[in-house]
DNA sequence: TGGTTAAAAAGGTTCGTACCTTTTTAAATT
DNA sequence: AATTTAAAAAGGTACGAACCTTTTTAACCA
């Protein structure tokens, strides 16, 4: 077991950093779906903390939905659910295979970098912290839909270095790494194309584009995927269903 | 104040008991939005348990989205949404109100015609029959933002047409008349300026903009109004949050 | 009168204890 | 070996106390 330690001084409240360490170890897959997690009494017991910290701690995963508590029983590891399940949470792979078409992708571009101070801003990572920056070409099928740049924080980055970018889908990558997306939130604009642009996405410049830029969070509500992506507007349309 | 008693022998935890009883006082209007409820040693003593089992019931407040607390302030409860509580389902007005500037609007035409086949099959309305339409530019402060362009079935036409639909919000006009909008479709593309368009937004022809057509139903699930809106980019973007 | 400072108020965090209810386990019985 | 029964384990509910942090209020001073 990973010997994690909670910090009585830090500046941080005790069931939040356990919270922290316990939706790791789920993640990490130390604590496998459908499994028990360790009781109360154990947990008090490795954190020397009160059984009402422990509980404010597993109560967090409760409501995320991480975990599920059966009283006489413990404390169970919830399956985690598919991307699917976000509303329109999707990659850009997911929808274009939704269509019928056969998603392919061209890497323009792929390093660590710490010098993107707008996207290490909005990642919250520390100031002297590399994140990994990937650009690419999206395809349906042979027509070039989308210009795709997206930005991870380090660990994250890792993981996806050890595949091949150029056809990697990140979400499947991630959910397969036990990382899931709690959240996102989006903001689309209209632009107009570059002549770069317009010539890496086969269209004149000055043709309106859809420029989507969404921040997602993982189930311990940090950043984890900053990106922008501009898509054909004669390729692409952004639909959405409003409930109440 | 109605005095509601706990029963300490009932089978049913004290918590879960006061939950019950905030949420009704809430829900009567006892207390209203915006205001604060009563601190937990005043709770505590009108229901004679301790502060736990208080904050514990208000915890539940808390997660449904009911009432918010503030450290050192106290806990108000919060307004029940109205149309904005269908995530993104609000009209211009309320979203440049909501940016603390001054919506206003320039009629440009409002007619019912029998014509407009395309908008009458989304509405689903009868062959022969005939939709209001209404075109405005809208602005924020005086900044012309949109071009707004809305078609109702008959009867809503009717109701709205009885308004200064140089003013009007229609969707408060609506819930005035006890018409609720239950659900909305949207899709969104990104689109160049025409000529004409640029000389009523004040940018140039070419210019991208965001074309968001929305179709909207009632509580009876049928079409209510079929509208299409075009945002000048600068001044406008589309945002959203997604959750699983 | 206006700004500063100190105190009070309100929620936030953490500990400890006690007892209850449900589930599981193990022992006893048949 | 199967059933019944009792004990243990695990989470659920409730109390009380102490101290912290943020916000508001009130007193004070310039």
């Amino acid at each position: 077991m990973s010997s994690d330690k909670i910090n009585q001084n830090k500046n941080e409240a005790l069931y939040l950093q356990i919270k922290d360490i316990l939706i790791q170890r789920i993640q990490d897959g130390e604590w496998e779906a459908h499994s028990l997690i360790p009781t109360e009494q154990e947990l008090m017991k490795e954190f020397d903390v009160s059984r009402s910290t422990v509980r404010q701690a597993i109560s967090i995963l409760v409501q995320t939905g991480l975990v599920e508590k059966t009283q006489g029983r413990g404390t169970i590891v919830k399956p985690q659910k598919l991307v699917g399940s976000l509303g329109r949470l999707k990659g850009f792979a997911e929808e274009v295979v939704e269509k019928g078409q056969t998603p392919r992708s061209r890497l323009i571009r792929s390093e660590f970098s710490d010098q993107l101070y707008t996207e290490k801003t909005m990642l919250e990572v520390e100031e002297e912290a590399s994140i990994l920056l990937v650009e690419r070409i999206r395809f349906a099928d042979h027509v070039p839909v989308a210009l795709e740049r997206t930005c991870w924080p380090y660990d994250i980055g890792n993981i996806l270095m050890q595949y091949d970018l150029n056809e990697a889908r990140y979400y499947e990558i991630l959910e397969h790494h036990n990382i899931f997306l709690k959240k996102a939130s989006e903001k689309i604009i209209a632009i107009n194309a570059t002549q770069h642009e317009g010539d890496l996405l086969g269209i004149r410049p000055g043709e309106a584009l859809l420029e989507m830029t969404r921040l997602s969070f993982g189930m311990n509500d940090h950043p984890m995927e900053f990106t922008k992506t501009k898509y054909r507007s004669d390729q692409y349309h952004y639909d959405i269903e409003l409930n109440r």
